[in-house]
DNA sequence: GGAATATATGTCGTTATGCGATACACTTGA
DNA sequence: TCAAGTGTATCGCATAACGACATATATTCC
């Protein structure tokens, strides 16, 4: 038997363990998000959205429930409740009056900056385990 | 300025580029769970669970709360519906009586191998695309 | 032994979130 | 011009997680 090969039950226990930093890693995000007064959801609306505007793309609702795995109605709502927090704005499109493009506030702009510097941050200090427990999943 | 060294944009893109990857993980392994008829949470406290007895840990509540990052009423309430679709059972804990330890159905069982399978060729295949997503933020 | 404290689990009400079904406005192409 | 396609929005529903609170058992300290 090759020195890679692995039996069931601890491939059973690396996979777990993976999920578990993949958890840590998210639940940080979560309070992160929370410790700056947003939800985790909204934040991370605004990193699909800043993240596709710093390329020059424009922000239909549609681009964000494809980035986040979202159903069209879902990102609706999201896009919503993050309108009633101040984070976003809905701005008319002059090439196609259907599509209504997404634009951060400067509140919106500035947590999102700050939670993005935290989230570096974290993943300097923990993607190497990350990254070693998706290794051992699949080496 | 070093060649490692990006500037702010960039560093937006690629954190938002590496939570897609996970979203895409995660949507994947919802889907892998409901098409086998649970819940994705269902799936995981079965992994967490068998993970746990692989290594000969007994598993109380309060393992899974820690492992699942789930406060501890939560995961009370994930076990109660995880019990309600038949996967898992709880039992009394003779050396502490207000612990009651987890264990699972044989379909419990079952259907976590399934899954653990679909998981592990999952990783096989985009394992490489989630690392380098995960290399690119932090290099 | 008995009181005070800590630990493990459970209940209840609330909220955010996501979904399917449905609807409507606008665009496109025959 | 009108039929089909696309983008967004609304509604009712279900799930899942939380905080606050409650209960039972274990442990510690006198």
């Amino acid at each position: 038997m090759a020195i890679s090969r692995k039996n069931k039950p601890s491939r059973l226990a690396e996979l777990a363990n993976f999920r578990l930093v993949l958890r840590q890693f998210l639940a940080f995000s979560e309070a992160a998000s929370e410790g700056r007064g947003i939800h985790t959801q909204h934040y991370q609306l605004l990193q699909v959205i800043a993240a596709a505007a710093s390329i020059g793309l424009a922000v239909p609702i549609s681009l964000v429930s494809e980035r986040m795995m979202l159903r069209h109605n879902s990102a609706v709502e999201l896009i919503d409740r993050a309108g009633k927090a101040g984070l976003v704005e809905r701005v008319a499109d002059a090439s196609d009056h259907r599509r209504r493009l997404l634009v951060l506030t400067a509140v919106g702009e500035k947590v999102l900056f700050e939670l993005v510097s935290e989230h570096l941050e974290y993943l300097k200090l923990h993607g190497v385990e990350m990254a070693d427990a998706l290794r051992r999943v699949t080496n």
